[in-house]
RNA sequence: GCGGGUAUAGUGUAGUGGUCAACACGUCUGGUUGUGACCCAGAAGAUCGUGGGUUCAAGUCCCACUACUCGCCCCA
């Protein structure tokens, strides 16, 4: 019989990475609160048609192949979210947020997945921390999710941050640009790789981050989106430099960094780090202001960001950063077993609900005190109390300091007091 | 969907076609009665991913499959 593994491109994450989830997790959270966003927990299955609508032509590409999709018996089709973004957007709707006070800032934590190859960093099951600002068209909006997302990075102890700007323009202005860059490449097919020809057929814009040798030549006098937007469009994008240069942030505007479906508009950023193997970035963001009619309530605004928490993770790793020491336990508790036992046992349970971190040496029978030495040794605590039979008659525990001090014998009454000193 | 690489104890590795498949770390036990880290001794733990093939002989060579991995496609 063949062993169950775990399936293709999920990811056991075992204690040694646990204590970076905790971190990271735990500062993310924080300073998401900090900057007013709140939490929310959506499911991590949707109906189908809320992933599917707005994507345009590809959606079926989508659905079919990227997302995890399952026909029900009554045949309703669910899918596990590839995303955030499209569930916050729907609960905003159904939960009527659009009369609450606006803006309304969320985030949330938690897994997502698609279907896709896993390569590194990548996987098919992976967290990622979400801020999203609705109801809100001010680009100081743009500018606070993508500070929420820098500073968490900076936090961190990340280096070499930056971000990296564009603009997707907006149904007016798009076309147009789209239009003037299929002009441009139309006379330099020639030039272009097989893969880039059938991408000005399906999906111009991604000629613009391919991959393929040459195309920073290529691409040198090709026409900017920030050149063609329309005033609209051009006004955001003015004021969200002029901000981030009050702020003071380092950002590089590359024309190269696209979105491909309709219903995202202006801002498009991605904040990068040095180090992180061949794809620098560690987040996504942008503004998505035809979403919420997409999928098929009335129309809201809204800006936001996703970022992976395993990819930060990697990047953590890859630039050395050492997360805080695992906790470790204050106590262990030994014994040797019968009435000591019992003793050891009891006084577990006191030392926690004294606030205490403690750990009990499990024995079925007798066991050796060096066994037991090990067992804290290894546990990183602080003290082991030794508990035999003088000191269950005396009401006494042993305190052994494991960092090399002298040991002494303390009065159950006074241990608490005499841990927490 | 398409390529490249890899597959040996829990982990990481070694292993010119031929004795009981080795080493490190980890785990467990012990080094006199109730004291860790370092050290020493011992033990457990692998039908060498699965299935075929070549051969007198396969962990080692060949094929297939599967898994993992790196990349491509795609990218919300």
């Amino acid at each position: 019989m063949t062993k169950i593994q775990r399936p293709t491109g999920m990811q056991d994450v075992l204690p040694d990475d646990g204590r970076y989830w905790s971190w990271v997790t735990k500062e993310a959270t924080a300073l998401a609160e900090q900057y007013g966003f709140a939490r929310i927990d959506v499911p991590i299955i949707e109906y189908t048609d809320l992933f599917a609508r707005g994507m345009g032509t590809a959606s079926d590409v989508f659905v079919q192949k990227e997302m995890y999709t399952i026909e029900e018996p009554d045949g309703k089709h669910i899918t596990l979210r590839p995303e955030f973004t499209a569930g916050l957007v729907r609960a905003y709707i159904q939960n009527g947020m659009g009369s609450w006070a606006q803006p309304v800032k969320l985030f949330s934590i938690g897994p997502i997945f698609r279907r896709e190859r896993p390569q590194a960093g990548r996987y098919r099951q992976h967290s990622q921390f979400d801020c999203e600002i609705m109801g809100e068209t001010d680009p100081a909006a743009d500018v606070e999710v993508m500070m929420a997302a820098m500073n968490l990075y900076r936090k961190l102890g990340y280096k070499g941050l930056n971000f990296q700007i564009n603009s997707t323009g907006c149904p007016v202005c798009k076309p147009v640009y789209m239009d003037a860059l299929k002009s441009y490449l139309a006379g330099r097919e020639d030039e272009l790789a097989p893969i880039d020809i059938e991408r000005l057929q399906k999906n111009p814009l991604r000629i613009l981050d391919s991959k393929e040798k040459g195309m920073d030549a290529l691409l040198a006098d090709a026409p900017h989106i920030i050149d063609h937007l329309c005033e609209d469009c051009r006004d955001h994008f003015v004021d969200l430099r002029t901000l981030l240069d009050t702020l003071e942030q380092p950002y590089t505007i590359n024309f190269r960094l696209v979105r491909g479906i309709d219903y995202y508009t202006k801002t498009v950023f991605e904040v990068w780090a040095e180090g992180i193997g061949a794809q620098a970035a560690v987040c996504g963001g942008g503004r998505y202001d035809g979403l919420a009619e997409a999928i098929g309530g009335r129309s809201v605004p809204g800006v936001g960001f996703g970022s992976g928490i395993e990819r930060i993770i990697l990047g953590i790793k890859e630039q050395g950063i050492e997360p805080p020491a695992p906790p470790s336990l204050s106590v262990l508790v030994a014994h040797f077993g019968g009435e000591s036992k019992q003793t050891a046992v009891a006084l577990t349970y006191t030392l926690r609900a004294a606030g205490i971190d403690t750990r009990l040496a499990f024995a079925r029978k007798r066991r050796s005190m060096k066994s037991q030495m090990r067992e804290a040794n290894k546990h990183n605590v602080e003290y082991v109390l030794i508990i035999g039979d003088s000191e269950v008659e005396n009401n006494t525990v042993t305190l052994r300091p494991m960092n090399g001090g002298q040991q002494e014998v303390v009065a159950v009454d006074e241990l608490v007091e005499r841990l927490r000193g």
